[in-house]
DNA sequence: GTTGTCTGCCC
DNA sequence: ATTCTGC
DNA sequence: GCAGAATGGGCAGACAAC
């Protein structure tokens, strides 16, 4: 009956929605329940009984619900399929609906969290995305109906944000503080509420029983949707002395005041995941469909309304992609009409475009099959970080974005410095993209993205920056005065190159080249690597700047995408984690070993969490429970802070596939088979275990590790299980360390500096 | 002060 | 970051 | 092909605990 009054709510029958709450929270009383020691186990009531697995199973195990799930999903579903009719689809029940009945608050008064939840709860039973894009455009007319001024914190809320992301607002909130809070809001132990998220793989799930279950004394006032974000806003801004314990306060404090199913999406929202199938994608069509239904009324008269919607999201879309800001956004949308959305909310120097991505390939044959009859060109694909540099005023004002559209000015005063050097005459302004790499200005080489991590990120004085970069550039999105996000990848880049001055070390133009020859390219690619870079980006050279979009006009060649190329390690399961949310009850990551044999030991070396089907990973799960022990064996070496939830004998092998080796503070792989001089790159260890500087600016690298090579691997996927070989057959400790010796890159550095080293410490 | 844990954000 | 999956 | 949801290593910074 929950679920009914849930989806009802959105449905249209909001009496019933309404008066069935406080019944449906009474059955949810013993979701969940069993076990629980601060409880009664309450009468097993079937319904109810029924209600929990419903519930549970939204949330769990696909293959599991598949049948209550296609039951609810035929209750309420449009059958409408089919690309072409997308956005009438999508909107086919916002389109049926009489939006006066979903308002089931007084209008103009603020919106219920209730309202929102249950729309989550609605969302959450199907996965189909124009009903869960249908489900959400109802609900926000709604809100346009009835108290327009909320759709701005509800559209927050769907998308889990506090405020855009290059304000530098963040919550500070993660799953240790949730866990204390949800204990302190329900007076239960802290371990029994981190037992039942292992259970259940939910935080959500374990509020919403815990919740349930909890006799309240008094009815607190309903949240609101306004009053949440207020919290949320009021959480992130917490800083300094007990601020942990203010969090905790005010997280527990709406816990306690939230009922039904709100307790379930007030983690979630704190945790940034709601796992209901919707995120900004989603949300950004169900507001377009929202506000174009709101203004022009939801009738199909002239039979257009599927390309009106069509074209609204399209719009909205790419307003957004331009100004990734909803502040800027949802007023423009409410003040003005759909159509003059670009003239208001458009890019513009000082708002970080969301940068254009490029898509994975796993060859070089494919590159070319996908740009047959297209120009395009080939660039290094560098190994740091991405720049989206936003130049005003000739270079007196500065702002730098990362890749996700946060603030990194603070972290970068030597660009800012150097800035207005690399200006040509006549530039006044300008936005480029580059990546920014660590740089040895010494040898004048490009050094390791783990080099890089370790500048500082707040604001440095520039005399302290320890960790030179050098930018290299490949875009320009805008140009004195104009966007060239529209313009062809020629003209901008040869605007790029007209509108900076190179320096050497400081800045350079991302090195190109231009062929269209598999023998060439694959002879590129191998140049690009020996460059110290990661591979290449092919691009076209005829299309435009696509803000956000993973479109196929630029492609990544990676050398360790390549079937049957690039690094694979043959390591053994030794440990694993419970699976979360779509993982729960089946183990979500392995910890991972290689073999020893001088010491018969197991060396961790990495976890595992990618590249399983679902099939498999259950498959997994069910071969090595039995292999479970209470204890690791003597001899496993790990990190102790890295331990798994459960250890396993050594049985299986696995084909693991990664990008590179790194050292390490955790995982114990090749541990003292290179000498302690070598291990490090840029700092040498000397006895008393301080870090020594070897040459100016010393990054310090692994500066407070005790030992003195561990490696681990970047990006480690699952390529194959091997049934033919047994654990001592794994990838040896010694193989590990001959690896990272070659590694192309640190090889030539760690052996000069340990050289260097070596002769220092003699 | 030092150390350890948690968080956010790079990849 | 990589990968898988439902639509 | 898109969008979403699982998951990786590892760094600095902010706090809390010692």
């Amino acid at each position: 009956m929950a679920e009914a009054a849930a989806a009802n709510a959105v449905a249209g029958d909001s009496d019933a929605a309404a008066g069935d709450r406080d019944s449906a929270d009474e059955e949810m009383d013993d979701l969940e329940a069993e076990g629980d020691d601060d409880e009664d186990a309450a009468a097993a009531d079937e319904e109810a009984a029924d209600e929990q697995a419903k519930f549970k199973a939204a949330f769990k195990q696909a293959s599991a619900d598949k049948k209550k799930k296609g039951k609810k999903a035929a209750a309420g579903s449009s059958a409408v399929e089919g690309v072409g009719t997308g956005a009438l689809a999508a909107a086919k029940h916002a389109v049926g609906v009489d939006v006066k009945e979903l308002i089931t608050w007084k209008e103009g008064t603020p919106v219920p969290y209730a309202f929102l939840a249950e729309t989550f709860e609605t969302i959450a039973t199907t996965s189909k995305r124009l009903e869960i894009i249908s489900t959400l455009t109802s609900a926000f007319r709604a809100i346009l109906a009835g108290t327009p001024g909320d759709l701005l914190p509800a559209v927050y809320l769907c998308t889990n944000r506090v405020a855009a992301a290059h304000a530098g607002i963040e919550l500070g909130v993660g799953d240790a503080i949730l866990i204390k809070a949800l204990a302190s809001a329900t007076g239960r132990k802290e371990s029994t509420i981190k037992g039942d998220y292992e259970s259940s793989g939910d935080l959500g799930v374990v509020a919403a029983s815990c919740r349930s279950a909890q006799r309240t004394l008094f009815t607190p006032a309903p949240l609101t949707i306004g009053g949440v974000l207020k919290t949320f806003k009021e959480i992130a801004k917490a800083s300094g002395q007990s601020s942990q314990e203010k969090k905790k306060g005010l997280i527990s404090k709406l816990l306690v005041a939230s009922k039904g199913c709100e307790p379930g999406y007030i983690m979630r929202s704190l945790q940034a995941k709601l796992r209901i199938g919707l995120a900004e994608q989603s949300v950004l069509v169900a507001i377009a469909h929202a506000v174009l239904l709101h203004k022009e009324g939801a009738e199909d008269k002239d039979g257009k309304l599927a390309d009106r919607l069509e074209q609204a999201s399209q719009t909205v879309k790419t307003a957004y992609s331009e100004c990734p800001s909803y502040d800027m956004l949802i007023p423009a949308l409410l003040e003005h009409p759909l159509a003059e959305l670009a003239s208001h909310v458009h890019f513009m120097p000082g708002v970080p475009v969301k940068p254009m991505l490029a898509k994975p390939t796993t060859g070089v044959g494919e590159v070319l099959d996908k740009f047959t009859g297209c120009e395009f060109t080939c660039e290094y694909k560098y190994d740091g970080e991405r720049v989206q540099i936003h130049v005003l005023n000739g270079g007196k004002a500065v702002h730098i974005y990362s890749r996700n559209a946060e603030d990194m000015t603070p972290r970068y005063p030597d660009i800012l410095a150097r800035l207005p050097a690399w200006l040509a005459p006549g530039t006044d302004s300008i936005v480029i993209d580059g990546e920014a790499v660590a740089w040895d200005p010494e040898k004048g080489k490009i050094l390791p993205f783990q080099v890089l991590s370790t500048r500082a990120r707040k604001e440095v004085a520039l005399a302290d920056v320890k960790v030179q970069v050098c930018v290299y550039a490949f875009d320009c999105l805008y140009h004195n005065g104009a966007s060239l996000l529209h313009e062809p990848l020629t003209k901008r880049r040869e605007l790029l190159h007209a509108s900076l001055v190179e320096a050497p070390g400081q800045l350079a133009q991302a090195t190109t080249k231009i062929s269209n020859d598999v023998e060439e390219l694959e002879a590129l690619l191998n140049e690009a690597v020996d460059a110290s870079t990661e591979g290449l980006i092919v691009k076209t050279l005829g299309d435009t700047y696509e803000p956000s979009r993973r479109s196929s006009h630029w492609l990544k060649l990676k050398k360790d995408y390549l079937a049957g190329v690039g690094d694979t390690f043959d390591v053994v399961p030794i440990g694993a984690f419970y699976g979360r949310g779509k993982r729960a009850g089946v183990f979500g990551a392995y910890l991972l070993a290689v073999y020893d044999d001088e010491g018969e030991t197991y060396q961790t070396i990495s976890k595992l969490g990618t590249g399983f089907s679902e099939e498999q990973l259950t498959a997994l799960a069910e071969s090595l429970r039995p292999a479970i022990i209470a204890k690791p064996r003597s001899y496993y070496k790990y990190g102790e802070s890295g331990a798994p939830d459960v250890w396993f004998e050594p049985t299986q092998v696995w084909e693991v596939k990664a990008a590179d080796l790194s050292i390490s503070p955790l995982h114990q792989a090749g541990l003292g088979l290179v000498e302690p001089g070598k291990a490090y790159l840029y700092g040498e260890r000397v006895p008393s275990g301080a870090c020594m500087p070897r040459c100016q600016p010393i990054p310090a690298v692994a500066s407070a590790r005790a030992t003195p090579l561990m490696c681990c691997r970047r990006f480690p996927r699952l390529v194959r299980v091997r049934e033919d070989k047994g654990p001592e057959d794994a990838t040896t400790a010694s193989q590990v360390a001959d690896m990272y010796r070659q590694q192309a890159v640190v090889t030539a550095e760690a052996r000069s500096k340990a050289k260097a080293g070596d002769d220092e410490e003699m």
